[in-house]
DNA sequence: TTTTTACTATAGTTTTTATTGATAGTTTTT
DNA sequence: AAAAACTATCAATAAAAACTATAGTAAAAA
């Protein structure tokens, strides 16, 4: 069995046609046909079911094809170890990155890191925090940009900036006479919030539960974005909490309605995180640099006091 | 790079010498030589110091060593499947036992075991709950014998049996004359412990704990072995607790100084534990089977309380 | 049904790679 | 200073992987 040998399954596995995958790697399909053969002949089973169109993998195909990619992940991350102790700051780099921050800070930062590190090609996925936490895990990202802490064993934090929540009131609701809003005001049942799985939720929810320990489950609204959550204010469904840098993209007519906390200004910890083995440190160092440069210049907030973005 | 390549690195690294590593590899030394050199090419890289005498590895050797080792590691998995889809039951197999379980359960399995499945090379390791859990993890061990409930998200648990607590009280002590003993009757102060670490001690002092709410730490003597535990009750340093099978091993007059308790006996859960890939089932089931088969003929009792075995 | 198309398998050949035995060149030990 | 214990290198060989050409076999199209 080599690595070869298994990165040509996958590739069978994957266009389920061995013409094809064999244009992949970049070999001709004889190729493919005897060194699939060998190694099923070396474990003395089948991989592929041959008789199907297109083909199919068999049962014990599937969970090879499993490991085969565990196998290939690992030793990919060879190239990382010595990339790592060359300082090369170059290749594939996989980020990961919650809704509620990718919109607003990927413009602020991304032109610049490409133009500094022009080597790396950045592969950006948004998700939410529980799949970034799987893939990081899994290897299948190399670091990701999420509220925190989040309490993880496997994974290390490194902070960026901390952005404070922003109260949105529109005209008719009753705390808009309030210039600056107090923790204690906010009321979680006239409170819209995004969708179950967003951490701004569980943050939003959170911040509430500081002050009055309300256990009840029926939030009046719920949206996947923030930009609806201000629109179904603006239509007099409540008011909602939103992250400081998406009120810089706001109109002037939206800013209005606009109410920041007193100090010290409930926020969320932004930061990049990445797993423990530490891999590709210096692109997590490149961006944090980046990142937390251009932040100083946009948030100026001294005296904040952290929202856990977890659940519960 | 080819697994065979990280498999020489690995034999070098470990032998800290290219002959004896060809040796061990069944190659002569100029294929380590040429097949290092090749893979340091590739790499760009030294993994190994050949200036020092004997040859030592470089910092980023040390680092593709350890991820060699995975690397390896999974890639011999890919038998394992293979092995359990032809329903195969052999090959090398690795369970780690818990002290407390280890002296009185291996001998009443492992002729039985190795009888009915002659092809099976069992490597057993006593080894503490922590250890157990991370070598499970790492695929150092393909399972283990334990007290449970662990609540360990990547690991499955398959109940053996239940092991009932019994009481060791010596002459002198003022529960002696009480024939069945209750729960409420512990006292965790005259109470003698195995040492920290052990499950089995973090299981009494949660027995202790069900009717006297203690949080103190003093506990009065401590010992690695049950059987210097007896040893110390008898010089009337204490009362203790031993696992039933334990008691089977006693001598007549050991044996006069037990003390069961009244139902629901307090008793401890052995589970055979296994990461959740499921890899060498067969084996699993078949140790499973025989050691349940057998405690049924030694352990007959029926209403039991199960006690965690989890600190705090 | 026949023909065409879209595949995979096989045969024979070439290229590449791994391994070897012999030996040269080190360093360490005696 | 000699011997021993190593690793590196060389040329030769064995083994494996890859290629071209083509046969064989289903499914799709005529």
């Amino acid at each position: 069995m080599t690595i070869t040998q298994l990165n040509y399954v996958l590739a069978i596995a994957e266009h389920k046609n061995f013409t094809k995958a064999a244009e992949k790697c970049f070999v001709t399909q004889p190729t493919l046909s005897t060194q699939i053969q060998k190694l099923e002949d070396e474990l003395g089973i089948l991989i592929f079911d041959r008789t199907k169109k297109p083909i199919e993998l068999t049962d014990v195909g599937k969970k090879i094809v499993n490991q085969a990619k565990n196998i290939v992940n690992e030793s990919d991350r060879i190239q990382d170890i010595v990339d790592q102790q060359k300082g090369f700051i170059g290749g594939e780099f996989r980020i990961g990155m919650i809704p509620t921050i990718m919109p607003t800070l990927l413009p602020m930062f991304l032109k610049a890191f490409i133009k500094k590190y022009p080597k790396v090609k950045l592969i950006i996925e948004e998700l939410t925090t529980e799949d970034i936490i799987t893939k990081l895990k899994d290897g299948h990202l190399d670091a990701a940009i999420a509220a925190t802490p989040l309490e993880n064993e496997n994974i290390k934090e490194r902070v960026l900036y901390f952005e404070p929540f922003v109260g949105y009131i529109p005209k008719d609701h009753h705390l808009h006479t309030k210039k600056k809003i107090e923790v204690s005001d906010l009321e979680i049942e006239g409170m819209l919030l995004l969708e179950d799985g967003h951490c701004f939720r569980d943050g939003v929810i959170n911040l509430c539960k500081t002050f009055k320990s309300h256990t009840d489950d029926k939030f009046q609204l719920e949206s996947g974005s923030i930009e609806t959550l201000i629109k179904l204010s603006n239509e007099g469904l409540g008011m909602t909490l939103i992250p400081y840098l998406h009120t810089l993209d706001l109109n002037d007519k939206l800013k209005e309605n606009l109410h920041f906390f007193n100090e010290p200004t409930p926020a969320r910890e932004v930061s990049i995180i990445y797993p423990k083995n530490e891999l590709k440190m210096q692109i997590i160092d490149a961006l944090h640099n980046i990142i937390s440069g251009i932040i100083r210049g946009a948030i100026a907030f001294q005296n904040v006091q952290i929202i856990s973005p977890l659940p519960k």
